[in-house]
DNA sequence: CCGGATCCTTTCGGATACTG
DNA sequence: CAGTATCCGAAAGGATCCGG
């Protein structure tokens, strides 16, 4: 008997899934169910620049254990917020990608984004990822910020190992993405996270990195001065909040 | 000596005020670190039509316990996105309202109250407060959705016991408050929140609503009209994302 | 080496009762 | 009314192990 029971609650546990909820019908809480959970919009945070496998989210997400992201995992595929894929034999391996409805979340992450580095109190201390301050210039371009000066021009920009190719039309960023570009950009960086990292944040300017070694450019050196300019600045520490 | 070492280690527990922190640069990171904690997002939701009392916010969150409540509103003061007030004799109580910098939050609401009712697999069941739904109606409230017919209009709405006073002027929503309008509104509606959430969802007509008595207008029928049609309708259960 | 599963400990959240 | 105290189950953190 003892043994009947157990095999029904363990039938239980495994079918109904019973995710805990806030139970309301406001969207909010609903959005919340879904990516409300601890590490859940970071692991979808990592797949914003296209696919990833089980091991680069690891190490793109120090700290998170191997059980929680494979139950995140699980979990974010059950919502449809980003499927499984298996690559084909030649670079035969596992990634998870986000499906198109999880890509909206994009809005939910630039909003995020704009808010945190206003924070009145906390700091933005620690390690950014290549990926995220590529993706901190998407967010923070101008485009809300009055009338700019429209230009076009393609990029190609590496930190480090981590290779980027960006296109501006027209003065807006309309692509962005994970590796070399296919065709020849205008312009070429090569230099680390870090450098990269200090001129965006109008820490060193782009002149001063270049005299210096910490960044080389091929090409057209005023456009990518242009493009390091169209991000609004941000306040790091701001004054306290009323 | 074991005293010694346990009275250290309580001392450095209750100073330090060790909060689990992503421990990352990223801005996105950071906020998460703010209001990514279970229920922190719903505390403050509660506060954006205005301050609210403790008793209110457990109303408002079915659910939420005491202790997690008072955790909450501690954490979300000290890192600025709400302060707590004394109201003055007459109406002595203790309210919660939002910092400037705590109503920042408001485009967060919105891009995950836009993507959450897009949810593929996840149905809109359950409760949903007054101030939700009236909040609904702003999130909703055309402005992207290609040009419309410009209007203004004041309306005072008594959904129940909960009033709001809003005011729409060249066709933006510019006010959306609780508490009955000061001057005389020029359409005043009074139903309840279950039959103003069905001519809001498009599931009855309004012209019904208010033939069937479930919801009386006082003034301007067609001003009432154009406020319902004005937000962009949404589909509760679509086709399962790509 | 990749993609996890398992085990154990610690922390957090949920339920209920109780107090200034 | 505005919380705190207590107890317990669930989730997350940390380390190790396993199958392909």
């Amino acid at each position: 008997m003892e043994n009947v029971a157990s095999a029904i609650l363990l039938i239980a546990r495994t079918e109904v899934q019973v995710t805990r909820t806030y139970g309301e019908g406001c969207p909010i809480a609903l959005s919340l169910d879904i990516v409300g959970e601890r590490w859940a919009l970071l692991v979808v945070r990592e797949l914003r620049l296209g696919p990833r496998r089980y091991r680069d989210l690891q190490e793109a997400l120090p700290g998170i254990t191997p059980a929680v992201l494979s139950k995140r995992l699980r979990e974010l595929e059950e919502y449809g917020v980003l499927r499984r894929r298996e690559l084909p034999p030649p670079a035969a391996a596992r990634v998870y990608e986000l499906t198109g409805w999880g890509a909206g979340l994009e809005l939910v992450f630039q909003a995020l984004a704009r808010w945190g580095v206003r924070s009145p109190v906390l700091p933005l201390t620690g390690e950014v990822s290549a990926d995220s301050v590529m993706l901190g210039l998407r967010t923070f371009f101008a485009g809300d910020g009055g009338p700019r000066e429209p230009w076009t021009a393609s990029y190609e920009i590496a930190l480090g190992r981590d290779v980027y190719r960006l296109r501006v039309e027209d003065g807006r960023l309309t692509e962005l993405a994970r590796g070399p570009a296919a065709t020849a950009p205008e312009v070429l960086v090569r230099t680390t996270k870090a450098a990269w990292q200090a001129v965006l944040d109008g820490a060193e300017p782009l002149d001063d990195a270049v005299a210096a070694g910490r960044l080389t450019v091929t090409g057209d050196l005023k456009a990518l001065q242009r493009l390091v300019e169209a991000p609004q600045r941000v306040r790091t520490r701001p004054a306290p909040a009323g």
